[in-house]
DNA sequence: CACGCCGCTCTTGTATACAAATTATCAGGC
DNA sequence: GCCTGATAATTTGTATACAAGAGCGGCGTG
């Protein structure tokens, strides 16, 4: 959107992502309002919307401080996201057209590229990766589905710990991508969805191996 | 909360729950502002927040309107609750403690009480019904999935719905409370998963055999 | 008579001003 | 020296004022 309160939204939950602002940090009206050049009124529906997707948590008095995601939180993360992005796909598989199929192949061959090179393009290898997880999710038809993935999936975890990612990692989505398309082609839901499943828990497990005992 | 905001969400998204703001009626946000007693900036707060719920939608002018929740919503509200509230009671089955379990059997008591008067008592029965899911939902110790049941178990029908019950039906709830009674003392995940799921889903089938093509 | 254009009104989006509450500061006493 | 309490300074919550954009109606024209 181009309202203010978007780039609000999208300013300040970059600055949660990136690390700028880290865990614990106080999020401060006023002072966001300076940074992102908006007044209060914007700074506050965007800093609603992000504590709401627990990026943040409030304090018994009313503030707001970057919210830590210890281990316990990440694999809850990972766990609802199987769930339910395996429910999306289930749904998928009934649903998928011709042209969302040859979607998915589009760009898990650009993955694929990515993956394949000397020194393997992590950024667009995320990008990839999130257009084929994006087009499973719409093609799910779930609005409600949508939004809760909404806030599980974009989240820090991926573009933090996706950099630690060993190659034989980002070659075995790519694989497990291509399971999943078989999947889709094939009609099967209950396919799709364990897929899909496994592909999410291999993923959080891939993190925690990564990353033992961070607080990112 | 005692924040203006709060009481213009709690009242707003009582008259849409009501049937006074019907689908489709729009929500002007001074109308609403005047309703409540406050002003626009808390009205638009509580919007924004019954916006995300998909209590209302946002028409491409950015007005907002009740939302229509037809079969298919309805479908997919209770598919999602027995998922999630499912890995609820799963994991609630690890965590929930001697008190917790006292409170779930006295919350069915009353529960199968109400069912069991002359004339059952529906008020109660829902009452007791969100008190036993809250203490199970509670002791999952997950605050994502809180969130994410929260904006579909506070729904339009299951009070719209309930009248509608049958007897058998409310007995049924009674006694498949029991049974997640049973399944928590047995510390038994999987059997609590089943349980629950099984529970919301014959709750759907109860449903829309009671109201085949109505859209509340 | 139907269609499209123009202008007005109404509604939302943003900024600012004010009130209430919370936290920090500092003085005093134990 | 440390805790306690009052007071001052931030910070959030709410109200209002202003700006921009959407929708509606009336008018003219083909």
């Amino acid at each position: 959107m181009n309202t203010a309160s978007d780039r609000a939204y999208a300013e300040i939950r970059s600055l949660i992502l990136s690390g700028d602002a880290s865990p614990g940090t106080a999020l401060r009206e006023e002072a966001l309002a300076d940074i992102v050049g908006v007044s209060r009124t914007p700074v506050r529906e965007a800093l609603k919307r992000l504590e709401a997707e627990h990026y943040a948590i409030r304090t018994p008095g009313g503030r707001l401080v970057v919210a830590a995601l210890d281990v316990d939180d990440i694999t809850e993360i990972f766990t609802l996201r199987a769930m339910l992005e395996g429910h999306a796909a289930a749904r998928a598989a009934r649903r998928l057209g011709a042209a969302a199929l040859a979607d998915l192949r589009a760009s898990n061959a650009a993955l694929t590229d990515a993956v394949a090179r000397d020194e393997p393009d992590v950024a667009q290898f995320l990008a990839r990766n999130r257009a084929f997880h994006d087009v499973i999710i719409a093609a799910a038809a779930s609005p409600r589905l949508v939004s809760m993935l909404a806030s599980l999936v974009e989240q820090p975890i991926v573009r933090r710990t996706a950099i630690h990612y060993a190659r034989a990692d980002l070659e075995r989505s790519a694989h497990e991508h291509d399971l999943l398309i078989q999947a889709f082609a094939a009609r099967d839901p209950e396919w799709a969805r364990s897929v899909m499943a496994a592909h999410i828990h291999r993923a959080l497990h891939a993190f925690r191996a990564a990353m033992p005992s961070a607080q990112p």
